[in-house]
DNA sequence: TCAAAATTTCATACCGGGTTTGATTTTGAA
DNA sequence: TTCAAAATCAAACCCGGTATGAAATTTTGA
């Protein structure tokens, strides 16, 4: 099943979107030209469109984010789904980045960080999940509650994730840095459930 | 003070502006070039973008977004932020869109919802306010909080705007169009004071 | 093993948004 | 009227992305 063909594809495609990172890590994202890109892994430009379909793809590309939708609708007969959200990811947190990976990950959150086109089509991932989960909450909160509600929640999970990136780039342990998003998960969902009239009244 | 290269500036601004709407209007966004707009207004293209940062600046030009963190930092002594929005937009809502606007209100509002890279550059403009307001209100939440509640207002508004506007394409009266726009303004700060376990219960 | 069929890669030219350059025109003011 | 500042311009250029059609490579099946 895996033939020749296939093997070579996913090796061009690795060593495609690894010279992309390391170039832009080194000269920052704007700077990079995608012929820059497609010389020094020795392809043409088209062959490289022909695996990444944009210049951001090559950073987002196996990001695809977390399914919200999905999570919502597989959880448990009768359970409300922020606590199935809540749930999925303090599990996140409490798993953690594994050792091997973390350099690679914070190599590419600073990529990230570091270009605005690069955060607006992060952003852009988000804002389809918002969509999917609106539609998905629509049949039990009707369509003006649902749309608000899952604005509410991707708005929130885009900031916590944000928070917790920014810790990785200025060194914060994994560790702790596992902690702390999960402290920042459970004030997003208390937040989300019971509103700010919660923190007002201090 | 108003000498004449001051009026004829202004005066090229809104016929390039102008032109390019009705461009945009009568074949979608995408399959305008700017320099087919350029040569409809009589200017040349580095003209244009002396005037115009970019393309999407044609159309979201003079859309400054509402200032939400001018507002809740203008709000009367121990008022709650969210009552001073909320009041804010009842406002709005209440005031409507003057019957001359309306139409090229709709048209603006329909090339943008044709054109997913205009959507995205206004969905933009409301993110910069999600960090300002993020700012604002840090003094008073804390920081983990005031990021995530800035995010919270800052989606739920979006999410109320994107549904006037398309209220407004379907063809809603401007009257109705008013009161489901308060309606759900309400519905929105209801859910931002007091969460979602309110709805939950029902 | 070998040749046809399918797939991949490639160089090249092209498109559209946006910038740069340097010359030319227009305006404001002396 | 003159002169400097500001605006406009055409043209060349850069970059991301697509189209084309030919060349190279892998698969298939006889």
């Amino acid at each position: 099943m895996a033939g020749l063909r296939e093997r070579k594809k996913e090796q061009t495609r690795q060593r495609i979107a690894a010279v992309a990172l390391r170039l832009f890590a080194e000269r920052g994202f704007d700077a990079v030209t995608v012929n820059e890109i497609a010389e020094a892994a020795e392809v043409a430009k088209a062959t490289l469109f022909a695996y990444f379909p944009s210049k951001e793809a090559l950073v987002l590309g196996g990001v695809a984010g977390d399914d919200l939708a999905g999570i919502a609708a597989g959880r448990p007969q009768g359970q409300p789904f922020l606590t199935a959200l809540r749930a999925y990811f303090l599990g996140l947190a409490a798993v953690g980045v594994p050792e091997a990976e973390l350099s690679a990950l914070v190599t590419r959150v600073r990529v990230i960080q570091d270009s605005p086109a690069l955060r607006a089509a992060a952003n852009a991932l988000l804002y389809r999940q918002r969509d999917v989960l609106a539609g998905t909450l629509a049949g039990e909160y009707g369509q003006p509650a649902a749309g608000l509600i899952a604005a509410q929640v991707a708005a929130s999970l885009l900031t916590v994730q944000e928070s917790y990136f920014q810790r990785l780039l200025d060194g914060v342990s994994p560790a702790d840095g596992g902690r702390l998003l999960a402290r920042d998960v459970e004030l997003a969902f208390d937040l989300l459930e019971h509103g700010i009239s919660r923190l007002e009244r201090e």
